[in-house]
DNA sequence: GCGACGCTTCGGCCCACACCGAAGTGTCAC
DNA sequence: GTGACACTTCGGTGTGGGCCGAAGCGTCGC
């Protein structure tokens, strides 16, 4: 490990424009160049040398489909790596300017996806559930307990069996709205695309929100029991 | 969290001057300003300039002192940050080219600190060892064992409780060298001073390197058994 | 074929910032 | 006091890189 090594990287993070597009690309979904563009508010030349970088430097995976260059994160490595540097950022210093912008807020806050798993309270609201009926553990460090694994497996119907995948099968993400653990890994992964799946949350508009579905506030009620989280909205 | 906000902080991080600081930092000890400067190959004006921005993000305490200016990590969260960092380096280029190289690299291979706890070959010696004992486990996540609480507070006679403390007991910690996890947050750092205390471990020089002592040795094994982490070079 | 469209390349502008030398401030030792 | 030393401030230089408009290239739809 060299200092220009790590410095370079860094380097790759440490421009607006660059960290716009890949805190866009957080929500784990394929991104056109000039959706990304416009998300960023630069002209179409600008993307395409930001993009060349981001993919040389093996951070985003691009995939050319007609006239198409469709980028995501090269991998969950990546979204953590973002993770682990807005979780390093203060605390958000001042409130949303206009309506559009409170209500986009208020939704994030109470449920997204960070990159393939649940945040915001209502993924904070699931690992408490979790860990209060005994599935996972956070007495030392976050661990599924033997009760955990089978439920996930079993009653979810998820399939945890990565071979040959180095990413741990279950791993805390510090969120940045609550503050607090919740779910990511393997298991958080399964888990987020099992609700998804089911019907029981919803994407809102083409961002990273959720929404709890009246079925899913059913189906998370019966598991977990009532919590503001998936009932205040029904 | 803003993209401004991500590319600021990370455009601390993204000079090769200023990754060499903290890189250097990175051993937990306090420097003085031109101890770095040094370091880095930089005139004492050009260190100034960039331990400002360094205090100004939060990523460095500094304490005045007569005519000194120590600077140090602002915690184990910055130290965690620039490891998160440095374990999404491609795996290192080319060999030393000098033999007082080589031998540096080579202690720095066998055992380091890493911050404030214990990495190379000896850590991740150790952290198998613990895992090995049932002391440690990895089966979903890291995690102590009941008995590896009670052997880190009574056999090594470890304080394992900081009230107050947001940092997780246990969490593992991406090797560069040997791209394994080994064991860090405060069971780690504990375990590492305790060792320091004893004298089983010194540091070699001034840098974050170490080796294992004859008290060492004799310690280690009696405790986990022949290693050639401690036993190869007695 | 044709135009519309998505993306890329090129050239040029401009600003941010890393760097240093020189001069200034504060501290220590004597 | 005096000089040595650690650090800071200031002014100036140079360059890397972010940005765009215009032109070019490939793909799509008709």
């Amino acid at each position: 490990m060299t200092a220009p090594q790590l410095a370079s990287l860094a380097g790759l993070l440490a421009d607006d424009t660059r960290a716009a597009f890949l805190l866009a690309l957080l929500d784990g979904r394929a991104w056109t160049a000039s959706e990304l563009a416009g998300h960023a508010r630069v002209a179409p030349a600008t993307a395409t040398e930001h993009l060349h970088k981001l993919v040389a430097g093996g951070l985003l995976t691009e995939r050319r489909q007609g006239r198409h260059r469709y980028v995501q994160l090269a991998g969950p490595h990546v979204a953590q790596l973002i993770e682990d540097l807005t979780s390093h950022v203060e605390p958000r210093p001042g409130a949303p300017r206009t309506l559009r912008a409170a209500t986009a807020s208020a939704a994030l806050t109470r449920g997204r996806t960070c990159y393939d798993h649940l945040a915001g309270k209502l993924g904070v609201a699931i690992t408490d559930a979790l860990t209060r009926d005994g599935l996972l553990t956070q007495e030392a460090g976050f661990a599924l307990t033997g009760r955990g694994v089978a439920w996930l497996t079993g009653t979810l119907g998820a399939d945890l069996d990565v071979p040959g995948s180095r990413r741990p099968l279950v791993r805390g993400c510090l969120d940045w709205t609550e503050r607090r653990q919740h779910l990511a890994g393997v298991a958080g992964a399964r888990l987020c695309r099992t609700l998804l799946d089911r019907g029981w949350i919803a994407r809102i508009g083409s961002g990273r929100a959720v929404r709890v579905t009246p079925d899913g506030t059913r189906g998370l009620t019966q598991l977990f029991g009532d919590e503001p989280a998936w009932t205040a909205f029904a």
